[in-house]
RNA sequence: GCCGCAAUAGCUCAGCUGGUAGAGCACGUCAUUCGUAAUGAUGGGGCCGGGGGUUCGAAUCCCUCUUGCGGCACCA
C-alpha cells in the first residue's frame, strides 16, 4: 500500500501501481475527464503512469500553466505526423518546446515554404479532431533501432544510440503514428485544441553542429486558448514596430548600405544620441578614477600574435598588407593597445589599480549571417577599459565594476539583469593554475553578488581565450535578453606582453588585467535603447528634445525667441515655422517621436506662454515660458548629473572598504 | 559560413502564364496663415541590386555575384 497526498492536503491510501487516471476516477469522474496529465512530487507525468511509492500527486487540467508545455509538445508530434503524411519520405528528428512555442526539425531534400503551412495546419487540425490517445510503450533498444531503420529514420536511430544504456526507450503512439520521445504527453491529441499556428521555416544544423547536415526547422506555437494565441501574435507585431532598424529610419538616426555591410552610417540625430551615451559614460568613469586614452586603429601583425588574437581569430580580422609587404590588422580589440600604454614608463604598485579606458572603435569580420542591424555589426565602439591591478585587488575591483554596471543600467531603465559566469573554454592560452586563480576570483564575485540577490547563471566553457568572464545580460521592455556588460579576469595577456610593475618588495611583478565594458558595443546599446523605449526616448537621451511649432506666421518672432532661450539652456530645440496646418505639424513630429512639442499661436505670443504637448498624449497644457523651460531643463538633466546636484552618491558596494586610489587622475 | 526567402521611385508596395513600368506617401512649385495626428492644385522623379545567358523581345525565365530578411552556426 502507498500513501498519496493531494494539493489540498487530503491523503489516500492506495494499492501500489495504481495509475493516475484510476486515482482521478476514484475521486470523481469529472476530475478524470478534466485531467490531461499529473504531477508526481512536482514532476510532470503521463496521467496513465503508475504510482508505486508514497508521493504528492496533483492532477493538471489543460488550462494549468504547467500544461502549456505539454500542449506545445503534443502539437509538435502532431506537426510531425502531419508533415510525414503530406510529404512522404521526410525524416523526423527532434521537436522540442521552446520559449513561446515549439519547433520540429525535418530532413527532406525539397524545401518547405510558408505556402505549405495552410495544408500542414489543416492536416494537424484533422489529427487533433481524431482525438486519438497518446499511449506510451517501452521498447527494447534493438527493436526500436530496427523499427526506425526500417522506416528510413536514420536520425532517430542516431538519437537512440545517444540515449544512455540505463535509460528506457520510450515510444509514444497517437493512432497509427508513433515517435521516439521521453514524454510526458497529455491523454489525447484532442487536448491540443485549435489555438496553434505555424510561424516560420528556417534551416538548422543537425545537433547544432555546423559540420552536420542542415535540417529544415518549422517553428510554430500553440496556446490553451485562441485569445492567448491572438495576444501572442499581436506581441510579435508590436516587436516588429519596435525594430530599431525600422525606427532608425523613421527617426532619421542612421542607415546602412550595400558598400558597407555591417557598418553604420550615423545621421546627425543618431550621432547626437551616440555622443550623449559617451558623455554620460565619461562622467561615470572619470568619477571613479578611470583615465581615458586612445590607441592606434591599425597595428602590426606581431602584436596580435603576441596577444593570441591572431591564432584564435585570424579569420575574423580585417587584415591589410602594405606596399612594403608588412601585414597589419585593424584592431579587433583594444587590450593590446592598453597594455602598451601601461608598459610605457615604469609603474609602481602605488599606481595600481590603473584603469585605462577608451571609446575604442574595433573591427571584426563577423560571419555574413551574423550581421543584424546595430545589434551585430562589423565595426563598433566599445566603452572598453582595462584595470591593471594586483591579485589582491581583483575582488574589490570586480565588485566596483559590478556596481558601476548595475547603476548605469538602472539609469537607462533596465533592472532585470542576469549575471552569467563563463568558465575556461577548451581553446585557451595560459597555464591552468592561472585559470584556477582567475576563476576562483570571479566565482567569489559571483557568490557575493548572488548573496546580494542578483540573478546569476553559469556557462561552462564559454569564457574568453585569455580568461573567465562575467557577462551582464539585460532584459528589455518586450522580454528579450541582450548581453552587454562584461568583466573578465585576465592572468595571461599582461605576462604575454611582458608588462610589470614594481611591487613593495622592489621586485618586478606581473599585474592582473580586468577587461570590462558596460555598454559593450555602443551601437548595440543604442539599438537596445531604441527598441526598449520603442523610439520614445526619455528627454535626456532624445536627439531632438523640443520642436517649437507655430500655428500662424504671427507667432514666428516669438517662436524664434523660444528656440533661442531653450538652446541657451542647453536644450536641443528645433523650430517648425513652415506654412503648414498645425495638425500636419503635430502628426509629423509625433511620427518622428519628438518628445516635446511647443505649439505657439497668437495667444501664446501675446501672453509669452506656450502650449505643451508631450509625445504619446493628446493632452495640451498651457504654461508660462520660463516655467516650461525650467521644467524641461530639469527633466533633460542626465540622471547622474541630477544625482550629483542633489548630493547623492551612485550605488556602492555595501560593506566593502574602498582602498585609497593611487592612480593618476586625468587633469581635465 | 550554412539553409530558405527577397531586392521595382527617398519610403511602403502593385506589376497574371515574357511585349522596354504604376499607386500612395515623401519631394519641388503655386495658392492657403488654417488652434493640436494628413489643405488643395500642379510638377519632377526609376539602367526594375550588378554581371552573364535564353529569346525577335526580359522587371518577368535561367546562371552567377552582391546586399538584405528569417533561422542555424559563430561572437575576442
Amino acid at each position: 500500500m502507498i500513501f498519496v497526498t493531494f494539493p489540498d492536503g487530503a491523503t489516500r491510501q492506495l494499492e501500489s501501481g495504481a495509475s493516475g487516471l484510476e486515482i482521478a476516477k476514484s475521486i470523481s469522474p469529472s476530475l478524470a475527464r478534466r485531467s490531461v496529465a499529473m504531477s508526481i512530487d512536482g514532476r510532470l507525468c503521463d496521467l496513465g503512469d503508475r504510482i508505486t511509492t508514497d508521493s504528492r500527486v496533483e492532477f493538471l487540467s489543460r488550462e494549468d500553466p504547467r500544461a502549456l508545455g505539454l500542449i506545445r509538445h503534443d502539437a509538435a508530434h502532431v506537426l510531425a505526423e502531419a508533415v510525414q503524411t503530406l510529404f512522404p519520405g521526410t525524416q523526423v528528428t527532434i521537436g522540442p518546446v521552446i520559449e513561446n512555442g515549439f519547433y520540429y526539425d525535418f530532413y527532406r531534400r525539397e524545401p518547405f515554404t510558408p505556402q505549405d503551412f495552410p495544408a500542414i495546419e489543416n492536416k494537424m487540425a484533422e489529427i487533433v479532431a481524431r482525438d486519438k490517445p497518446f499511449t506510451k510503450e517501452v521498447w527494447m533498444r534493438e527493436k526500436a533501432k530496427a523499427w526506425f531503420k526500417s522506416q528510413g529514420e536514420d536520425f532517430k536511430v542516431e538519437l537512440i544510440d545517444a540515449i544512455p544504456q540505463n535509460e528506457e526507450i520510450k515510444i509514444y503512439r497517437q493512432g497509427e503514428w508513433l515517435d521516439l520521445c521521453r514524454g510526458p504527453h497529455m491523454t489525447s491529441t484532442g487536448k491540443i485544441g485549435g489555438a496553434f499556428k505555424l510561424i516560420k521555416v528556417a534551416g538548422a544544423y543537425w545537433r547544432g553542429d555546423s559540420t552536420k547536415p542542415m535540417l529544415q526547422r518549422i517553428y510554430a506555437t500553440a496556446f490553451a486558448k485562441p485569445e492567448e494565441l491572438a495576444a501572442y501574435l499581436k506581441q510579435l507585431e508590436e516587436a516588429e514596430r519596435r525594430d530599431h532598424r525600422r525606427l532608425g529610419r523613421e527617426m532619421d538616426l542612421f542607415h546602412f548600405q550595400e558598400e558597407g555591410p555591417g557598418t553604420v552610417f550615423w545621421h546627425p540625430k543618431g550621432w547626437t544620441l551616440f555622443q550623449t551615451l559617451i558623455s554620460y559614460m565619461r562622467r561615470r568613469q572619470s568619477e571613479l578614477g578611470y583615465i581615458e586614452v586612445n590607441t592606434p586603429q591599425v597595428l602590426d601583425r606581431s602584436l596580435w600574435e603576441t596577444s593570441g588574437h591572431w591564432q584564435t581569430f585570424r579569420e575574423n580580422m580585417f587584415i591589410s598588407k602594405t606596399e612594403d609587404e608588412r601585414v597589419f590588422a585593424i584592431k579587433p580589440m583594444n587590450c593590446p593597445g592598453h597594455v602598451q600604454i601601461f608598459k610605457n614608463g615604469l609603474k609602481s604598485y602605488r599606481d595600481l589599480p590603473m584603469k585605462i579606458a577608451e571609446f575604442g572603435i574595433v573591427h571584426r569580420y563577423e560571419p555574413s549571417g551574423a550581421i543584424h542591424g546595430l545589434m551585430r555589426v562589423r565595426a563598433f565602439t566599445q566603452d572598453d577599459a582595462h584595470i591593471f591591478c594586483t591579485q589582491d585587488q581583483i575582488l574589490e575591483e570586480s565588485l566596483k565594476v559590478n556596481d558601476l554596471i548595475l547603476s548605469i543600467y538602472k539609469d537607462f531603465g533596465f533592472d532585470d539583469i542576469v549575471i552569467k559566469f563563463s568558465t575556461r573554454p577548451p581553446k585557451r592560452v595560459g597555464a591552468d593554475d592561472a585559470w584556477d586563480k582567475a576563476e576562483e576570483a570571479l566565482s567569489r564575485v559571483l557568490k557575493t553578488l548572488a548573496g546580494r540577490g542578483a540573478k546569476t547563471a553559469i556557462n561552462l566553457g564559454e569564457g574568453a581565450f585569455y580568461g573567465p568572464k562575467l557577462e551582464y545580460t539585460l532584459r528589455d521592455a518586450i522580454g528579450r535578453e541582450w548581453q552587454c556588460g562584461t568583466t573578465q579576469v585576465d592572468f595571461n595577456l599582461p605576462g604575454r606582453f611582458g608588462a610589470f610593475y614594481i611591487g613593495p618588495d622592489s621586485e618586478k611583478t606581473t599585474p592582473v588585467m580586468i577587461h570590462r565594458a558596460v555598454f559593450g558595443s555602443l551601437e548595440r546599446f543604442a539599438g537596445i535603447l531604441i527598441e526598449h523605449y520603442a523610439g520614445h526616448l526619455p528627454l535626456w537621451l532624445s536627439p531632438v528634445q523640443i520642436v517649437v511649432a507655430t500655428i500662424t506666421l504671427e507667432a514666428d518672432d516669438y517662436a524664434q525667441e523660444v528656440i533661442a532661450q531653450a538652446r541657451k539652456r542647453g536644450l536641443l530645440a528645433e523650430g517648425d515655422l513652415r506654412n503648414e496646418k498645425i495638425t500636419y505639424k503635430v502628426r509629423e513630429h509625433s511620427l518622428a517621436k519628438v518628445p516635446v512639442l511647443l505649439v505657439l499661436g497668437k495667444k501664446e505670443a501675446a501672453s509669452r506662454s506656450v502650449s505643451i504637448r508631450r509625445l504619446g498624449s493628446q493632452a495640451q497644457t498651457h504654461m508660462g515660458l520660463q516655467e516650461v523651460l525650467n521644467m524641461l531643463e530639469e527633466e533633460a538633466t542626465p540622471p547622474d548629473v541630477a544625482r550629483a546636484r542633489a548630493g547623492k552618491a551612485p550605488v556602492q558596494t555595501p560593506g566593502l572598504a574602498l582602498s585609497f586610489i593611487h592612480s593618476i587622475r586625468s587633469n581635465d
